[in-house]
DNA sequence: CGATAAGTTGATTCGCATCAACTATTGTGG
DNA sequence: CCACAATAGTTGATGCGAATCAACTTATCG
């Protein structure tokens, strides 16, 4: 097992009880009346653990449930051909994975668990039943997919404008951000289940390339990584060199 | 004015009025009953014409209407840093551009039109009112702007995993399977608003390179390409080459 | 404490950018 | 209508960013 311990110490589970979650995480996006947050509470969800590389949610036929990440990591890989496996999306404890699927007959993408990982199952029909009676959580739910399309725009641009340096930036300066959001970040450390060899398959890089960037990074008194440990020393240079627009993620709603 | 003529034969208007293109728009994902059917007909829309490069929706606080594309193309393009302008997207006649923008409180890009462009305008008020009133209706907007992250999956995927002859076949792959889908292709040939030059912004490379690739993918009987027109002549063999999936934008299914 | 995987360094090759010239096409005004 | 201007497309030469292959060091785990 060279998985980072146990499940990391970012997740919710220990303080938050299962019902609580989602409501938590969507309340984070605009106020829920009473109402909603019943609604919310209400909702059976399963939750499930899963090992380093175990496949969460399969690309093919969509699965009748959705799934929230409680604990840990997973990332949505897409086949490209045969033999090339591009990561699309990294998600973190409080985002939703595959909301989309309830809507879509076929995912183009699998998740994967990156580390040891946690994750609560929604049914389908359940959410279909919110979507009915709830248009409010509705929207909610549907502006966390219209984020989650925001994050592609934003990796879009970095890797069709950015070379390695700059991207490599990119990426730690959005992880920095967003695991600031869930309270995981102190002293401009967070601990996370990726390490330098897994930037090959999330930027496309090579192992060389990226080692040889994360040391520019680390000379440059920016950054420090070793394993799964990051420290960010210059939030703003670093976005600012990655040209990261540390606004791209404020999250609340315009719907009320 | 070096524009293509007039609005391309690629439009809708002609055809069918007004009203109804929004209900035709969505009865393609899924059955409309008669009363979403009504409901849509009835929404206040605007329609506008712009000029090749003109802004339809700037950047910034989101507007209080989104729109769609009944003619010509435009170009999502966001900024990266102060200098570099990337495309995140590219609409034709029938896509939604900014129905996000109802939800969200700012956009973190800009729509532009690429040749002539008439767009139809509808009010954020009427949007909301029927995501309160009709679910249905409201699962149906929110598959389309789920569609447009899965072509940003693809995008990201392309510019991730391929070099420029496959990356710019993945592009035409794509972009013959949706004007197909339109009715605009004759005879494996497409006009559009888009050149060579075009996809320096659009998949950032140089246009001398683009060129290159362009050559080759002729130089190879995969595809001609003269200012604004664009034959396919193997659909399958280039979608092969491109690693483009041709099932990735089919939309019907089950039960919404 | 040995085995395995992560990280590091160097040498070579290749894809693409860049700069520069040139041709072909389209559009414009006299 | 023609001559010219402007823009799209084409070709060549050179340099840099990143891939690849290979060897090696360091950390981690059983």
């Amino acid at each position: 097992m060279r998985l980072i311990e146990a499940i990391p110490a970012t997740t919710w589970s220990a303080t938050v009880p299962t019902s609580e979650l989602l409501p938590l995480v969507l309340s984070k996006r605009d106020r829920l009346d009473p109402e909603d947050h019943a609604a919310l509470s209400a909702l059976p969800v399963r939750t499930e653990r899963y090992e380093h590389g175990a496949t969460i949610i399969p690309q093919g036929p969509a699965p009748n449930e959705s799934c929230l990440v409680v604990a840990g990591m997973s990332l949505r890989t897409q086949q490209l051909g045969q033999s090339r496996t591009i990561v699309s999306a990294i998600h973190i404890p409080g985002d939703f994975v595959d909301l989309h699927a309830f809507l879509l007959d076929e995912l183009d993408h699998s998740v994967v668990a990156q580390g040891r990982c946690e994750v609560q199952f929604i049914h389908s029909d359940a959410l279909r039943e919110v979507t009915r009676t709830r248009p409010h959580l509705t929207r909610l739910l549907w502006m966390s997919t219209l984020i989650d399309a925001k994050i592609h725009r934003a990796w879009l641009a970095a890797s069709v404008g950015l070379r390695a340096t700059e991207r490599i930036g990119h990426l730690l300066s959005e992880l920095f951000v967003r695991y600031q959001l869930i309270g995981a970040v102190r002293d401009g450390t967070f601990r996370m289940p990726l390490e330098q060899k897994d930037l090959e398959s999330l930027l496309g890089y090579s192992k060389t390339h990226v080692n040889r960037s994360v040391q520019e990074l680390r000379a440059r008194g920016l950054i420090d990584w070793e394993r799964n440990t990051v420290t960010v020393h210059q939030p703003d240079t670093l976005a600012d060199l990655s040209k990261f627009d540390p606004k791209y993620l404020e999250l609340r709603s315009a719907a009320r």
